[in-house]
DNA sequence: CACGATTTGTACCGAGCGGTAGGCTAGGGC
DNA sequence: GCCCTAGCCTACCGCTCGGTACAAATCGTG
């Protein structure tokens, strides 16, 4: 489709930095609540370009999303290459709480504000994240299984409910985030979590 | 306005029923996802009813939104009403578990998935939702702060971040509910939590 | 039983939605 | 220089959105 073929008019748009503006107004506002004339606003290119491009709405948003995806996992597994489930818990939730409230995008986490919750006729989109935020789950479960076989966990902890237990704190903290929280607000819940996480310590 | 005169034709419908009705549509479509075609039909009345009755789709969403949040503050207070920080905690996180996965109501958090991120001209949906649900962490924090005065907290250990912490993971099992969680899934997270919680547990 | 008051149901409003048709424009191949 | 291809842009499509006008229906009251 967008081979390497030279001919014809060439495209005005870098397709990955017009993405990441969709990124954006997915991010602030929704899938549903984002418009396609916020879209093509933000983008900078018109209607007919951006389907030609993309597809449909729900397309770009798919594009959008693994983007944004691929990053966030790429973060998550950088954290979680701390040599400790109690290290790369840490790493992983600290790492969290600065991508949540960055000033360099809007606050919060795609994953959870794109729609949680969506009209029947997009409930793909909701499957579309809850497959992402499970991805991120896995990543964490992955290291944490490694860590039990590695006996880095306590007798009897469940890796699996361990790794729900942080990525719901994390999920947590991108909805206080999305509110307003400050990024000193969310290390300081993540300063309870390590100080109450005792028990995932290794000896000193 | 609609008050104890019984002139006029009376109206066919109960005002909380209804209510309740329209509760469960915004909670399983989000604010923007439910139209008012979904709204009416569930709702089993007419437009112009719902308009005499509620002024709008925001002022209905607002009512509805009001009725379901005092219900969650007061079990939200039945459950810190435990005798020390511990058991408050644990009841507020088990109590709260067991009503995201409950079978006779949708899924999740209406406080969550009405609507983290709207369109522009639907700011206030974001929040009123992001109001109720601070409402919920002042209690854990007045909870916690007493807790703090009568020596049921380790020292050092913030009320507020912790209130704030003990809230963010709810919101997270909020977002995992909204994904399909079971009540089991959620349960361990807490078990979790509250196998790590130990510097908050009163000697034994 | 007519009257005034209020709710009900039908049918409609302008606006904005996601998506597209078709002519114009800019480049490479010959 | 000409043609073909592909992307740009204006203007538009049908549809659904939230919201409303208006008249028929239903009550208490005189």
């Amino acid at each position: 489709m967008t081979g390497t073929t030279t001919t014809g008019r060439p495209r005005a748009f870098d397709e990955e930095t017009v993405l990441d503006r969709a990124t954006e107004v997915f991010w602030r506002h929704g899938y549903e609540g984002a418009s396609l004339s916020t879209l093509t606003d933000a983008m900078g290119i018109n209607r007919p370009s951006l389907y030609a491009a993309f597809g449909s709405k729900e397309q770009l948003f798919q594009r959008a999303f693994a983007r944004y995806h691929a990053a966030q996992v790429a973060r998550a597994r950088a954290a979680l290459a701390q040599p400790t489930a109690y290290a790369a818990v840490e790493a992983f939730l600290r790492s969290s709480a600065d991508g949540l409230t960055a000033a360099d995008h809007p606050a919060g986490c795609l994953s959870v504000q794109g729609g949680l919750a969506c009209s029947p006729e997009n409930g793909r989109i909701s499957e579309i994240l809850a497959t992402g935020r499970a991805a991120t789950e896995d990543a964490l479960n992955e290291r944490l299984s490694r860590a039990a076989e590695e006996g880095d966990l306590p007798d009897g902890m469940d890796a699996r409910a361990l790794a729900r237990f942080v990525m719901a704190l994390s999920e947590g903290h991108a909805v206080h985030a999305a509110a307003g929280a400050s990024r000193e607000d969310l290390q300081a819940s993540v300063d309870i979590a390590m100080r109450t996480l005792t028990s995932v310590r290794p000896r000193d």
